[in-house]
DNA sequence: ACTGTTACCTGATTGC
DNA sequence: TGCAATCAGGTAACAG
């Protein structure tokens, strides 16, 4: 699921393929994403030369060199395909289900969109206001810049009344942790996933900017040493594997705990409609 | 104003 | 074996 580590390390592969490259055709072919693709984007798209990147969140920006930004978020399921251009006599390749931009490079590499659940989307922006767009407007503060501090965080958590589970997960809070990096984090800072955002000051929030920091470099560097395996046969920039320590380990020993019957295990829960996953021996 | 719930979407997994 | 129900989750619309 493309958190905030896994929009990075795509974007690092892509940029590692497209950059300095000239986009020489460009294909729309299903614009009914999460929202409608922006009429004429193949066209603004067609020629341009790739010039940047940049994350935000869970978003990052292609830079073109007539001063757009193309805005890629990838939902639950985007990814992104790079392959050698087949040569024109050669026998077509499978059609790829789910394909909904398809571009092809100066260098004869064949770039694509997929995304089967079509939670992504696409947009444009000019370059020089990319976070004035509507979906970047109001974005917390990114984890891993000098600006996510103590203090900042304590002061948006002061005034939530939710669990802190539910409050990392607001973007307004801080960019780009999800279900998986939440759970993660509040693992790694020993705090209870219910307990109430507010009360989580002093120690605790001590520990969480740390934590939130650490969890999601680990999880960059892992991604990064795996580009080889994160890049499937397919040719697909999408996820890589990592060694969750409590997501989706329901009933497994915690590595903190000495094991039965001093303590049960990772438990699952369920919190405004997402699984949960913590020790709540070792998380108060 | 703020908080919790549900819809959106499809593939993988589970249950009968 | 096959089909239906369930689950996964980022975001926003919706309800309270």
């Amino acid at each position: 699921m493309p958190e905030l580590p896994e929009v990075e390390t795509v974007m690092r592969g892509l940029a590692a393929r497209l950059q300095g490259r000239v986009l020489t055709q460009v294909e729309v072919r299903r614009a009914d994403l999460r929202w409608l693709l922006p009429p004429g984007l193949a066209a603004r798209l067609t020629g341009a030369r790739v010039i940047g990147f940049r994350r935000r969140g869970k978003y990052f920006f292609v830079r073109l060199d007539g001063g757009d930004s193309l805005l890629v978020h990838l939902g639950m399921s985007g990814r992104m395909g790079v392959a050698p251009a087949p040569p024109s006599l050669a026998a077509p390749a499978l059609p790829v289900a789910h394909e909904h931009l398809v571009a092809m490079t100066n260098d004869g590499w064949r770039v694509s969109f997929v995304d089967p659940r079509r939670f992504g989307c696409l947009d444009l922006v000019r370059t020089d206001a990319e976070d004035t767009h509507r979906l970047l407007a109001g974005m917390g503060p990114e984890p891993l810049e000098p600006a996510f501090t103590q203090a900042i965080l304590s002061a948006a958590l002061a005034h939530k009344r939710t669990p802190i589970k539910a409050a990392l997960l607001d973007q307004s809070v801080v960019a780009g942790l999800g279900n998986i990096y939440v759970c993660e984090s509040l693992f790694a800072a020993r705090i209870s996933p219910r307990r109430l955002a507010s009360s989580v000051a002093g120690a605790r929030a001590a520990r969480l900017v740390p934590a939130i920091r650490t969890t999601l470099a680990a999880a960059i560097a892992a991604g990064g040493s795996s580009l080889r395996d994160y890049r499937q046969a397919s040719g697909e920039l999408g996820y890589f594997q990592h060694a969750w320590k409590v997501y989706g380990r329901e009933a497994e020993p915690c590595e903190l705990c000495p094991g039965p019957p001093a303590c049960a295990g990772i438990r699952r829960i369920v919190q405004s409609g997402r699984s949960t996953f913590f020790c709540a021996r070792v998380q108060r």
